[in-house]
DNA sequence: CGTCTGGTTGATACGACTCAAATTTGGTGG
DNA sequence: CCACCAAATTTGAGTCGTATCAACCAGACG
């Protein structure tokens, strides 16, 4: 099987940075706001593969914008049970305003290497101050990924396992799509069983035979941390995916700062 | 039994406004910030038990307010399954800048009869334009409730029935407390057992099978609206309830802006 | 009073977990 | 390039937590 993916991958990495793809999503950006994006992420950090970021009961120090690398929060229990409550994609922010809190209630991992850009409190002051473009976009952001935190509640509440699954990869798949990393049903799925298993609540086992299903309906492919989504309506359905949650329609995707 | 709680419930709520008395739980409120927040709050609307007050796919309008009752945010699946992803009480906002996104993905209704006040995108804007202390509050709580609802996906990831509605009632509990509507491990608790069920990803039957459980291990009473918890100790202890994730221990707590 | 909603009980079924072992994959060093 | 090891995936058998379905009961209300 070919891998086309891995190669729109790299290219779009070259290309455009995933942090003012992402917000484009919601907005056009002027040359001005993406300057002044690009001015307040110079300070990368690289991280391992499966390394902490952030520990839970640090103080928050940073913003955390992901350039490159998949990454997720994490919560655990004093049993030792372990959930994963939320995937950090390219393009994605972490916690606007965390600094007001005095520590994290929940830790940060990478799960590929990743490159993250650390944003101070001030730049993010100043960025906000001077810049309403993408202050807004940053809001918009924000609401996103609370949508997307109830609708895992959602999920976990209300799916069974194979909706879950079939949720949660259509989920991914949609969200990398929007950063242009995934295109034709394909994409980089660097997950194990394992992390899929502390996402939606279920043992790995049982996330394997529910892979297999998937598989044997004709749904998805996935290997060597490829997935192809065969049938991407078929999916939504047995997921009952709605992707209003996502909020992609927004009208500020057709806004224009340039124009 | 007497019941106290319901007297010293409808004492506070005469004393002191919910939303003042919540933010203050961040931060000490001047005057002035106070008579911002009171003129902001002029636009009051009542709604019956179990109505709507927000629809999904509604356009969003406004910021709500808790004034006064308890209200929940919910999502419906195709299939008619039902999952509650929070609950407001008195003194929460609603989605500080929901009027930025195209069409509301949840549903939000009251479980009580209700009191809100529907605060218009402009007077948010001016009140976050001159108020920098009430700002800060106000994503303190936007913070908060981000955390909650990731507790949340922990608790129907992770714990199993018994723990997990012990969790969600001691998260409740501590909530009220919070903005002084339960003292001495007593609070009214509108919620039926249904709505436990909803919240919980559970069934009703088993709800009720669990709460007898905790009934029957001196841990609680819950009869007539009114829950008691007779050990809050141990209740955290069995639901490995960590408070951190309320963030109640902001150095703000202590700062005084009338000082 | 009858009706309705919410709470309770019992019997049975099934989805997901557990434990244990086998197999495959990917990375590493000789 | 192959041998080795650890990590990830796969398989099987047995168990358990929670769902389902169907009654029945109690208090609130008109």
């Amino acid at each position: 099987m070919a891998q086309p993916t891995v190669d729109v991958a790299l290219q779009r990495t070259e290309r455009e940075p995933a942090a003012a793809s992402k917000l484009e999503a919601f907005t056009r950006l002027s040359a001005d706001d993406k300057s002044a994006l690009a001015q307040v992420t110079g300070n990368v950090r690289t991280v391992d593969a499966r390394r902490d970021l952030v520990s839970e009961g640090d103080e928050p120090r940073f913003v955390h914008l992901v350039l490159d690398g998949w990454g997720c929060r994490y919560k655990t229990l004093p049993d030792g049970k372990r959930q994963i409550v939320s995937f950090f994609l390219p393009g994605d922010f972490c916690d606007l305003n965390v600094y007001i809190l005095q520590s994290m209630d929940h830790s940060v991992g990478a799960i590929t290497r990743m490159k993250v850009a650390a944003i101070t409190p001030d730049e993010m002051n100043s960025l906000m101050n001077s810049r309403p473009r993408i202050t807004q976009a940053l809001w918009w952001e924000d609401l996103v990924s609370a949508a997307v935190q109830r609708e895992w509640t959602l999920n976990l509440g209300q799916r069974d396992a194979y909706e879950r699954i079939a949720h949660l990869l259509v989920e991914l798949y949609l969200r990398l799509r929007a950063v242009g990393r995934a295109q034709h049903g394909r994409c980089d799925f660097p997950l194990t069983q394992n992390d899929l298993a502390e996402a939606t609540g279920l043992t790995a086992v049982h996330v394997n035979r529910t892979l297999q299903e998937l598989r044997r309906n004709g749904l998805i492919e996935l290997d060597r941390k490829q997935l192809h989504i065969l049938d991407l309506d078929r999916l939504m359905d047995v997921a009952m995916f709605n992707p209003n949650y996502l909020h992609l329609d927004h009208e500020g995707r057709h806004l224009d700062a340039n124009a």
